[in-house]
DNA sequence: ACGGGAACAATGGTAATACCATTGGTCCAG
DNA sequence: CTGGACCAATGGTATTACCATTGTTCCCGT
């Protein structure tokens, strides 16, 4: 018979497996702080060099940033491992932002999707919350503002989804976004029109999610970049995509070949063109 | 003129790093022991708690090995020294393997669809190679080299579904996979019947992104990553998920509620359960 | 009123010390 | 010779104090 090890397990690796927990699920969000290392130590009911213990091997696997003086900060080594190469593509083929936006309507589709159906009511809250502080920017016409807290709202649906991967995946494109690596989000917001609409695609995607209809929801996300994606080519920013031989010649292949639409009843997977 | 940083390292830092060096110049040796702390300490100049700090640091990354009351050790720095620290994140926290594979559901489900729709002739080219270098390691009975070419094949037709960012992003996942989840996959192909099994949904996936059949590929893609899920869950690796309060709480809506598959006909997008 | 700098509070880094827990050996009693 | 108790060595934790850096605030001189 095996017995169970009674290990004994150490305290620091207790501390930072929690805290690392707290990470992953998304609880603690990149490039927030936490609270000072005594302030902390005292709240887990530990010593402070324990604590340290647990935050230097913490930082040790790039999970967080201490700053000498200026607290400790949580970095995404998840996101960004995954998104990291993309920067560079970004910067040296624009054109990309349609594959971008082609890969968002997949996985904001999805996230919504997840969100109907497991959504907490912590995850409802924060939702209303990040909506109500969108539309709030809204009404004071402020395009950089709203802009971050559109970015907010579509972070909220990520996590409400529990899907920690997706969720980790979303951040690092969204934090390509705020970089403004990608496309510049206030050409969008700057015209007229188009903000209001954006607006009740949004409120389209959380009435949904609320009412827990996770294929509405689905189907309001996918309008939702829809639309984003039509605003982008009506700014010739797909142009530059001529460029890419390779692509135009499978392009071709995609819209000369199947003209009509591949886009299966409703319940669409894949971005119609 | 741009200064030298006058970083002002920090003491363990500066401790760890030559502990570090003197391991990997072979100095000091695998298996052997170090002095006791408090010695070491004297000798270095430093206080106890500062050498604990590199200490544990080293221990993380896996150099060192401390047994209480025994003594510390030189672990075979090779053996771990290729183990990234976002590989043990995620086996110290199974749980993400059943996120993941969700995840990979929808992004094999879409880039199969549009490497069906979008391959060019070189893809399909590769996608062939790959495949058939799958099936030579399937002959070979080589479970390793089937899982790498299995990892392969997947990221051809991620290439062939011509979404730079969709590429990318597997790329990343895949990296993940290769190291640290390898071994899960060991597993997966250890059972006997598994590996027939799963070769014959390849065959499926290329079959029909070759036809040009988006939906069918799709349709492919995704009984392959439900059949891999229903491994997984056989295995039993999704019974630690039931520790996290918070997401089980939200598991719990999802299927209490709907316990009808929320699969829309044929065209699913998201992962039934 | 404005700008600069000094003072201060907050916060991470280092150190010293004491004590606890585990390990492994030694030695004694049976 | 064996079992067990004791003990020393050694890593783990906690407490405390102080130093170093950072960021802010606020006052003073212009």
């Amino acid at each position: 018979m095996t017995y169970r090890k009674v290990t004994q397990e150490r305290l620091s690796d207790a501390i930072s497996k929690q805290l690392e927990g707290l990470i992953l699920e998304g609880v603690l969000r990149p490039g927030e702080r936490l609270p000072p290392e005594r302030e902390l130590a005292r709240e887990l009911d530990v010593s402070r060099p324990s604590l340290r213990e647990a935050l230097q091997k913490l930082e040790a696997s790039g999970l967080l940033e201490t700053r000498h003086g200026g607290g400790t900060y949580i970095k995404n080594a998840f996101a960004t491992a995954l998104t990291e190469p993309l920067i560079d593509l970004f910067q040296r083929h624009p054109e990309t932002a349609y594959d971008f936006i082609e890969f968002r309507y997949t996985l904001e589709g999805i996230g919504a999707y997840y969100a109907a159906l497991r959504a907490t009511e912590d995850d409802r809250t924060l939702l209303r919350q990040r909506f109500d502080a969108m539309e709030a920017a809204h009404a004071l016409d402020d395009a950089t503002e709203e802009a971050e807290r559109d970015a907010d709202f579509h972070l909220a649906i990520a996590e409400a989804s529990h899907n920690l991967v997706l969720m980790h995946v979303m951040r690092g494109l969204f934090a390509l976004l705020r970089k403004g690596v990608v496309f510049n989000r206030m050409k969008l917001y700057g015209r007229p029109d188009a903000r209001n609409l954006l607006l009740e695609q949004h409120r389209a995607m959380i009435t949904h999610i609320l009412a827990g209809d996770a294929d509405a929801a689905r189907a309001a996300a996918h309008a939702h970049m829809n639309h984003v994606l039509q605003v982008l080519r009506e700014m010739q920013l797909d142009e530059a995509r001529i460029n890419v031989a390779r692509r135009r010649l499978a392009r071709q292949r995609d819209t000369d070949g199947d003209a009509a639409p591949r886009t299966p009843g409703g319940a669409v997977t894949p971005m119609p063109r």
